[in-house]
DNA sequence: AGATAAAAATGAATACACTCATTTTTGTTG
DNA sequence: CAACAAAAATGAGTGTATTCATTTTTATCT
């Protein structure tokens, strides 16, 4: 890892960007994402509203900012939890189970997210989110091919189609739990049912 | 079918409603979505600002209102597209290429709608979306059932979670489309692995 | 019909995301 | 260090979604 040569120009200007998501984070968590404003995030940051912009091209990229970081973690604790567990199907929902745990947290803040992310236009943004659906496949590939040597998932199974089968699923279902078509419960039911199905496969009599 | 006694009034707000509507889906697809303006469409609809707001709680309501018809249109075209075929996968590909054809006339407008159902605040919204989930469920598990029939889908699978599976796959792609991750192709090639892979299951050897 | 109440429509006023011409800071050169 | 250029920061200005007090229309009475 070569260390960055850190410039006065380049410290300075990743010290406010530190200080403008740390500002915008508190501030999404206390007064939720639609009733922050631009200027709340700038005061608190201690710069102007335009150089929130600077680091920011629109409101819901801080979104991104923000979770990007906290998300990371979240992935990997996702990953030790599933590693708990022995079969397949209860790995799966342990994984998830992490996850949707860190969603229900801060409901609208998710929700946010869940709308930023169903359409990325700015290509930093999409590399972010690119990134964290990376990481989300790479552990689930990882958990069907630790299944395969036991046995559980057949050696000719595709890796990351699997994973992405499902993440779709998962993915499917946290919008309904989010939107409130569902409740926690029924979500948690229908995400093992889905797991439980793929494994099997429609086909099996 | 009960013919609903319409009063003078509610047949007025019914015109103005469907004049609304149809100025919005006009100016979103010559405009776009964020280029079209409330005020343009109360000019078109020959309504004020305030009276839109009426009809639509915000803006990216008129989405949800456009699309409604439009889409159960779409969704009947799919079913019939997909009893063409005789495969259950090549059923389901047909189906959903339909509904990606109908998405790809207008790429932005799709986007638009995309990150709206990303979560849906509003109640009456929410029915809608149900909706046009419920009646893509449908259609999706009356191609299951008679894939049961014809001995390709064991007669134990569940219908609706099966349908949920692949809607879900399908949903997910499309996101990915939409923001430009994957082309229609790269589309087309992973919605049909997923189906197949759904099909054979997971623990097949 | 005229009077009255309820519903619907209005558009000026408001709030906030976002832009951009100007100013300030930082780095570089002689 | 002074002078200059490039980068960063600024915040008043702009446009538009959304609100709400007021006005207009519709329905229901006597």
């Amino acid at each position: 890892m070569a260390q960055a040569p850190l410039s006065r120009r380049d410290q300075n200007k990743l010290e406010k960007r530190g200080r403008i998501i740390a500002a915008a984070r508190a501030f999404f968590a206390q007064k939720g994402f639609e009733a922050t404003t631009i200027q709340d995030i700038a005061d608190a940051a201690g710069v102007s509203v335009g150089t929130v912009f600077l680091y920011a091209k629109a409101k819901e990229d801080l979104l991104i900012l923000v979770f990007h970081d906290e998300m990371t973690g979240v992935i990997d604790q996702a990953y030790r939890a599933a590693l708990k567990h022995a079969g397949l199907v209860d790995q799966l929902c342990a994984f998830f189970d992490v996850e949707a745990d860190y969603h229900e947290r801060d409901l609208p803040l998710a929700r946010a997210l869940m709308r930023k992310l169903g359409y990325v236009d700015n290509a930093e943004q999409r590399d972010a989110v690119t990134e964290l659906m990376s990481a989300n496949y790479t552990r689930l590939a990882m958990l069907i091919e630790a299944a395969k040597t036991r046995g559980e998932v057949g050696a000719a199974a595709p890796l990351l189609p699997a994973a992405r089968s499902i993440f779709a699923c998962y993915y499917l279902h946290l919008g309904g739990f989010l939107s409130g078509y569902i409740d926690r419960d029924r979500f948690d039911r229908m995400v093992r049912e889905h797991f439980e199905l793929l494994l099997k496969g429609l086909g099996a009599g």
